[in-house]
RNA sequence: GGAAGAGUGGUCGAGUGGUUUAAGGCGUCGGUCUUGAAAACCGAAGAGGGUGCAAGUCCUCCGUGAGUUCGAAUCUCACCUCUUCCGCCA
């Protein structure tokens, strides 16, 4: 959520940052309601401090043995208007906030401006794509052959987009998880387990509701719903809470798995496990002091790109535009994996800064040594990494003429010694 | 799931209808003293919002939301969370 308080001095600077993502809001519909909010509560606030004094005055009367009857019915009065005003002034503030949750941050000043994701810039390549005397194969031909992969039963189960693993797959889903935490712990995030399952007020605070209620999973009996990412239980980790400065930063690492159900998608991308309904995925958080938070964003991201470096698999870093920009993010890099059977580029890890946008939802706050006034902090977080795309991209890249997959060195020990996966289990 | 009890500031804890402007302890910060520290003593300090150039001033906040009342931390109702006991269960 944006600060009501710039909005007010500045509203068409916000206009043009929303206009910026293909926007347009009227901003002075806002201003309006936020102005007649303001007027109302000025008259309700000078209600209650004369029934406030009133009152007190009926206690000293009735104390020292007077009739205070008439007084009585006066401040009666009083409270009628009060509770009109105060239910029309209830009324003008909600429309002001639930007009505010459903906008989305605006774009740093350091975004690219564009409309599409052909308008973002690539930052940087690393390595180069794999090359092979033969043709390889897609995930989905390899998986099958080797009896890891088993979409049709995984249908069967739950229904398209789902996946299931076995023997040498399943293995290395486990592998996967279990390095990423260790790195990621091993680079200073504390690692933590998460619920999987989060109430609305965790959904609201990091920006999936109330826009996107569409795209998860709901559990209406409860009334909760199935984490899309570990970002929404680890940063509510901190909401309502006022952190010691000289705690931050703040940084976690959490696995779960990602439910979404992707609507609208289908047909999309959507080729073996390209796109599906639960994925695992290891997810870094970190709570920051605003003036640091684009050198920990650069951090965020060197850490991520570290652990493809260290499985080597190609990839490109590239940044999104304005345009292309999720809903809560100011600034945002995409990590790209080269999966060469599929013959693409696929997205494994989105590094962002929200900034105060998430914080100012969640209410996550800092203060420092002196008489400092509490803060929002800013709060980032990126994939260290999302599973099935980085299997994808192993299984293609490290994959032989023969249908077998050699294992990465660093990836091994977490396969109990396992160096290759052949047919042969 | 059933029964009983409880939720007050950073923390512990008093307050059960009216100067509560939420006591007091601990912790924190500043000062006095000290070579320095500790101890002792003195003092400061919650969050959100409105208004104002400012000093200031006003409103709201005692788990959450409704209600009763001239007035609610205090009374009523619903919900949430925690504790204990019982039941069920990996």
């Amino acid at each position: 959520m944006i600060d009501i308080k710039k909005f007010r001095e500045d509203a068409d600077f916000f206009k043009q940052k929303w206009a910026a993502r293909g926007l347009d809001v009227d901003v002075n519909e806002i201003l309006a309601w936020d102005t007649e909010w303001r007027e109302s509560t000025v008259k309700v606030e000078d209600l209650k401090s004369q029934r406030n004094v009133a009152s007190k005055q009926i206690g000293i009367m009735k104390k020292n043995g007077e009739d205070a009857t008439s007084a009585m019915d006066a401040v009666r009065d009083l409270g009628e208007q009060i509770k009109e005003l105060d239910s029309k002034a209830a009324e003008l503030s909600n429309k002001v906030s639930s007009k505010l949750l459903s906008l989305p941050n605006p774009p740093s000043e350091f975004t690219p401006v564009g409309t599409t994701e052909e308008d973002n810039p690539e930052v940087r390549r690393w390595g180069t794509k794999a090359e092979f005397d033969f043709t390889p194969q897609a995930h989905w031909d390899l998986g099958q052959k080797l009896d890891i992969l088993d979409l049709p039963r995984a249908a069967k189960i739950s229904g398209s987009g789902f996946y299931l693993w076995k023997g040498a797959g399943a293995r290395l889903e486990r592998a996967l998880i279990n390095f990423f935490l260790d790195q990621n712990t091993e680079n200073g995030y504390k690692e933590t387990w998460v619920p999987f399952v989060v109430n609305p007020k965790a959904m609201t605070g990091t920006g999936q509701l109330p826009k996107f209620s569409e795209e998860i999973y709901h559990a209406t009996e409860d009334n909760l719903y199935l984490v899309p990412t570990a970002e929404v239980p680890v940063t509510n980790i901190h909401a309502d809470e006022i952190l010691d400065a000289k705690d931050l930063p703040i940084a976690y690492t959490a696995y779960t798995p990602c439910f979404r159900r992707e609507a609208g998608a289908a047909g999309k991308d959507s080729r073996g496990i390209l796109r599906v309904h639960q994925f695992s995925k290891v997810e870094m958080v970190k709570f920051v002091e605003p003036s640091t938070s684009y050198t920990e964003l650069e951090m965020l991201l060197a850490d991520a790109e570290h652990l493809l470096q260290q499985l080597g698999l190609h990839y490109r870093v590239i940044e999104l535009c304005s345009g292309d920009l999720g809903f809560s993010a100011a600034r945002c890099y995409d990590i790209e994996v080269w999966a060469p059977g599929t013959d693409r580029y696929l997205e494994v890890s989105s590094c962002s800064n929200f900034e105060d946008f998430q914080s100012r939802r969640c209410k996550i706050r800092y203060k420092g040594d002196k008489e400092k006034k509490a803060e929002l902090v800013h709060t980032l977080n990126g994939s260290g990494l999302a599973l099935p795309r980085c299997i994808v991209a192993l299984m293609e890249t490290y994959q032989r003429a023969d249908g077998s997959i050699e294992v990465p060195d660093v990836l091994v020990p977490y396969m109990g010694g396992l160096t290759e996966i052949t047919a042969e289990g």
